[in-house]
DNA sequence: TCAAAAGTGTTAAACGTACACCCATGA
DNA sequence: TCATGGGTGTACGTTTAACACTTTTGA
């Protein structure tokens, strides 16, 4: 039996995540090509038919934004008939994580997510729903760590935390837990960054946060 | 400028649930059509170019099963080449959730989630995340209670979450717990069902659960 | 009167939360 | 020597986890 003739289209669109301090950061672009010609929007693009959906998102990135290497996981499909006037699209969301330092992106501005300008499509109704996602991760997975670089100080992650959690924490409490989960692997590696007490670098050990999960282990702050 | 001709297929899969005492069991049917004609399979379908993704998701379970007015829920969305000999088919897979009594299938039978047969496609990849996806929200949604009818007695509820979970839980902790969350209002009817003291009934008040969870709350055992 | 599930409370251990000072450095 | 952020411990309240007997019913 043959298939039907296809009359939808598949694209992906990439929300990409970089952390400033306490501000989250996406990625967004000004649309090259009607509809919303100049308008901010995510980077996202077709899928071919020979490639995966992460494969997709993944070129996506390389091309618009020269962004590459990046953990990426699909955050929801957004398919309402009518998100798109030229007709029937279909799109898979993935969030991207990146480390800093950001990479300069070969085009658009790293926006701050809360002061996000008119956006393309239901393109905002997608953000507000990878920041929810990003929210609740946060206490089950390390996704946390996917905004740090490999060597980062405990006051980074604790600023990673607060800006998605959206809430300041306890300094002694929040370090006496995170040490207390055995993940990190302090390193004898120190950074002068002021005029104060140099910052102790540690790095996540993923393997261990595996065992930890095994476990049944949970990460709630 | 005009959309490039679709190239790929856009189909939704259903898992529905359905909680049989201690056993989840999900509703499966043999392929009408190849391929894998008559192999076991989740119920499913092409989606239109003028409905939604659920609502795809809605029609295909009314149509195959018989089942309607259900809990749907999007899952994930499976898009490698290949998962389909026929070509690019992308699936949105949904969870259904059913309440008993069971609805009798108008095709294809109630199969426990652990004793799964050979099945086509990734259908079994799809089933495997959707347990897992089940035992996640478990613990800060109310899932639960979307499995059971509408009154329940808190035994009832004690073995959807020991089914979901796959362990035991204390009966005194896990009532003490339940109630203290104040979101079961105790109806003044009991049910007798053999020869031992009849069992209280009680309802799942929503609103009380969504005033809880602004406050951050969460239900873990 | 027996078997079977419903219903109920206490205690000890673990965990979360609130809170303030000294340390090492660069200017 | 001062300003700045890094680093550390304790005490209290809350939550979890372990554990066994009495109640009500139908047969």
């Amino acid at each position: 039996m043959p298939l039907p003739r296809p009359q939808i289209q598949l694209s992906v669109d990439c929300i990409l995540l970089f952390l400033d301090g306490h501000t989250l950061r996406t990625l967004l672009i000004r649309r090259p090509i009607p509809p919303h010609l100049g308008t901010w929007a995510l980077p996202g693009g077709f899928v071919r038919p020979d490639e995966s959906l992460e494969a997709a998102a993944a070129r996506v990135l390389a091309v618009e934004t020269g962004v590459r290497d990046v953990y990426l996981e699909q955050l929801y499909t957004f398919g309402d008939p009518g998100r798109d006037p030229r007709g029937r699209v279909v799109t898979a969301a993935y969030i991207a994580l990146v480390r800093p330092p950001a990479p300069e992106p070969r085009e658009g501005a790293w926006t701050p997510m809360d002061a996000l300008p008119d956006l393309a499509f239901d393109h905002l109704t997608i953000l507000d729903y990878a920041r929810q996602r990003l929210k609740y991760k946060l206490e089950y997975s390390p996704v946390g760590f996917r905004l740090l670089p490999e060597e980062f100080t405990l006051k980074r992650v604790q600023d990673a935390y607060e800006a998605i959690l959206g809430r300041a924490l306890d300094k002694r409490n929040f370090r006496k837990k995170l040490l207390s989960l055995k993940v990190l692997k302090p390193l004898a590696k120190f950074v002068r960054e002021g005029p104060h007490r140099p910052a102790r670098l540690y790095r996540f050990e993923e393997e261990k946060w595996e065992r930890l999960k095994e476990k049944g282990n949970v990460f709630v702050f």
